[in-house]
DNA sequence: AGCTATTCATAACG
DNA sequence: TCGTTATGAATAGCT
């Protein structure tokens, strides 16, 4: 953003990174700040860090409060998504919700602050906790890379069918047109000017491929940011 | 904050609250998916317009999550304090154990097979995981890193004590040495060789030192490494 | 920790 | 509501 434009990704220098996040995470909570006075919003924003810290900012009372209130208005979605979840189907349903579970419990107790419980183990706790998590570290990004593999595999395939979709409709286009042009002078030959729309057909705009989504250029932005709206 | 700077302070207008709400509030979750890509942080953002309408965001997994990861760290902070404040002994004895159960609930979930759970999670999930562990692994490693310099330390001092001893013992028997030969000397100068056996002290022999232990001859290895070790 | 050249954000206006 | 523009703010790369 500044002395060269530089493109949204991770920020992989560590010292870097350091420094861009100690000046944008001010900057956000400054912006929020903004927003809450000028705008007279209630605004809560909790920020973890890489390091493990966390910064927060909760412009009205506690974060706790802001909490509360959030979990008052939204708090319902997540046992739709549940019940959803477990309905599927029940041949495979006893094994997979065994798993959930235990993924669940490994989450619940993963999570829990790491710096007092490992500064109360003996050396060889500390080694034999270190050489399972590395296990674990190798066998989740194993299926993170196969979970990645496959996906760019299957986008590989929509952007294929995309161009070939595009190179069939361009081609029917051409066509179209050179056929328009015969007509008018055909038309322009016997009849003198009666005649002189050409033949549209909309269906023929090729589609674009962003991101891996196609938009139409039909549609209007209807806010589709990737952030989620709740209205009352 | 443009064609005139602004002081910050509560929009009066309604019509240009609308709109500059409208504005900011994208603003700030654009900048918090900027700081979260480009730094690698989990961000939590919830923001209640004057008209009653929620806007959130949360970079990684759902809004839950990232309330449950903030108030494990945040509401052990309090209680750490409370127990600092009001029962500064007894309360740590109890702190203590309670640690040393979650170190063994730990080792017992965190070495429980990982291929499948982890084929079974998805990437989302996955990234969290990782994400999880790898704190725990830094932590893990700072206190692995502590502990043996604590270690290497003791051991140092151990070592420069017993080298004064060593040297204060070499010492003095350099001066009986000299002392036995000068007897010697005087004895077969006076009166022929009627006693000629040194005068020994067993004390004086100059102790060994290895790995930071003094042995004795007399014990045979016991594997005395400084490092404990559990045999199961 | 501070500076500067750029890019970004945005209040006012159309 | 939406687009444009003049201007202030944010910030990546340096020092």
């Amino acid at each position: 953003m500044t002395r060269s434009k530089v493109q949204l990704k991770r920020i992989e220098n560590p010292v870097r990174l350091q420094i861009s996040f100690g000046k944008r995470h001010a900057s956000l909570l400054k912006k929020a700040i903004e927003l809450s006075v000028s705008c007279d919003a209630d605004i809560g924003v909790i920020i973890f860090s890489t390091q493990g810290k966390i910064y927060q900012l909760a412009t009205s009372g506690t974060m706790e409060g802001l909490i509360e209130r959030y979990k008052m208005v939204c708090g319902e979605a997540d046992q739709v998504a549940d019940i959803q979840i477990n309905q599927p189907q029940e041949a495979q349903l006893e094994e997979i919700s065994r798993l959930k579970q235990e993924i669940g419990l490994l989450q619940k107790n993963i999570r829990y602050i790491p710096e007092r419980i490992a500064q109360h183990m003996t050396l060889d706790e500390l080694l034999i906790l270190e050489k399972h998590i590395e296990i674990w570290l190798y066998h989740i990004r194993d299926a993170k890379r196969q979970i990645m593999f496959q996906e760019i595999e299957s986008l590989k395939n929509k952007e294929g069918i995309l161009k070939s979709v595009n190179n069939f409709l361009q081609e029917k286009e051409g066509i179209l047109k050179s056929a328009n042009k015969f007509l008018q002078e055909k038309i322009l030959e016997q009849n003198g000017i009666f005649f002189a729309g050409p033949i549209t057909a909309d269906i023929l705009h090729p589609l674009s491929l962003q991101n891996g989504y196609y938009y139409s250029n039909s549609s209007g932005d209807n806010g589709v940011t990737g952030f989620s709206t709740i209205h009352n």
